[in-house]
DNA sequence: CCGAGATCGTACCGATCGGTTCGATCTTGG
DNA sequence: CCAAGATCGAACCGATCGGTACGATCTCGG
């Protein structure tokens, strides 16, 4: 029980727990795949709880995508921080950090771009291609970092690695898709530049 | 009006118009984004006749994903065909083709992919997983026929350049999406065999 | 020319959907 | 110790969902 009857008082802890039980099961269920009902029968949390703190089961949608896009960003972010200072070693923390994801039992693919292939709410979409944006920024950074000639075409084609992996994984094979990907992203940096595989 | 009243008298016409109306809808308002009401108006069509020849929603998404899924591999491989037997053209042939569905307006991303980020029906999943068989195969006899060292690896490579590409053409940035993931191909292949970009 | 059967249009079914309302209960600040 | 307000649980709402039933209409093979 998250929260434990009208003990909490203060309404922004209220709406955390929420947010942070409901991210795992509209994960797990999909957006349109569980009721508002039985959502909040999970989150032990009654309706009217719910919708004074997000309005609209939409709301909690767009609450939750942006948290759980902003955490994903940042645990990436942190993988490559920790990876030193060798463009190689921060590309494969990258795809290092992808395959323990894909080998995760509750690996279902990435939120933003479930969400976006079944909402089709305008304001869905805008998170999963903010979201993306993200992704975008901090690969293009390790390409611009590793002297790349076109960091920004690099960084995409790199992008489309992370997100291929992803979707290989989620949907025809885990095992493997992130190191596939990895020798195939270190393949197009420029040979100049450091050691590779 | 495709199914002229009780005209066509033969039910294989009746079932194949259906199917053929129902692809575009159903790829355009997503699985559950229409009704099986809304969906027989606009195939002109009645419930009875609908559920006599699919007996379910789920029967007639079945059988519109497997059709689709078998057009676009064969609209895929005939690519490849045409392209001679260059293997530097063949690759070419694929992403050239990718950028030109990337840019039809009605593109929505790979609509295997969408229906299993939806639904979470197993013989959905297993129609996307034989869907991304069939692109595994394909890239897999370029690879092989390239006299790649492991024509398994690089076809998994470049599945996940097209799925990434498709991905982020969907969600992020269409222009020049199947380019970039060209040039990346075309990277991967061996360099002992045919000139690059 | 008639009967089989494919189709239509519509009404209907129970279930579930997102969302609202309300009285009761609980905690806390003053 | 009381008033404010956060929360609960359950009832309730209209709309829509997937699916069924039925009588009327149409086409075609025999």
């Amino acid at each position: 029980m998250p929260v434990p009857k009208g003990s909490t008082i203060d309404p922004s802890r209220t709406r955390a727990a929420i947010l942070e039980t409901a991210t795992p099961v509209l994960y797990e269920r999909g957006l349109d795949g569980i009721g508002v009902a039985e959502l909040c029968a999970r989150l032990g949390v009654s309706k009217e709880t719910l919708y004074r703190h997000f309005g609209t089961k939409d709301g909690l949608v767009q609450a939750v995508l942006e948290a759980r896009s902003e955490r994903v960003t940042r645990w990436l972010t942190e993988a490559v921080t920790a990876a030193g200072q060798d463009h190689a070693d921060q590309l494969t923390a990258v795809f290092d950090a992808l395959q323990r994801w894909y080998d995760d039992p509750v690996f279902r693919g990435c939120a933003m771009l479930n969400a976006a292939a079944q909402h089709h709410v305008e304001t869905v979409r805008a998170i999963t291609a903010r979201h993306l944006d993200g992704y975008l920024e901090l690969l293009t950074g390790i390409a611009r970092r590793a002297g790349a000639a076109d960091p920004q075409a690099l960084g995409r084609q790199w992008l489309m690695l992370v997100e291929g992996a992803t979707v290989v994984a989620a949907h025809h094979d885990a095992t493997g898709a992130g190191e596939h990907a990895r020798r195939a992203a270190l393949a197009l940096l420029p040979t100049t530049v450091g050691p590779q595989d």
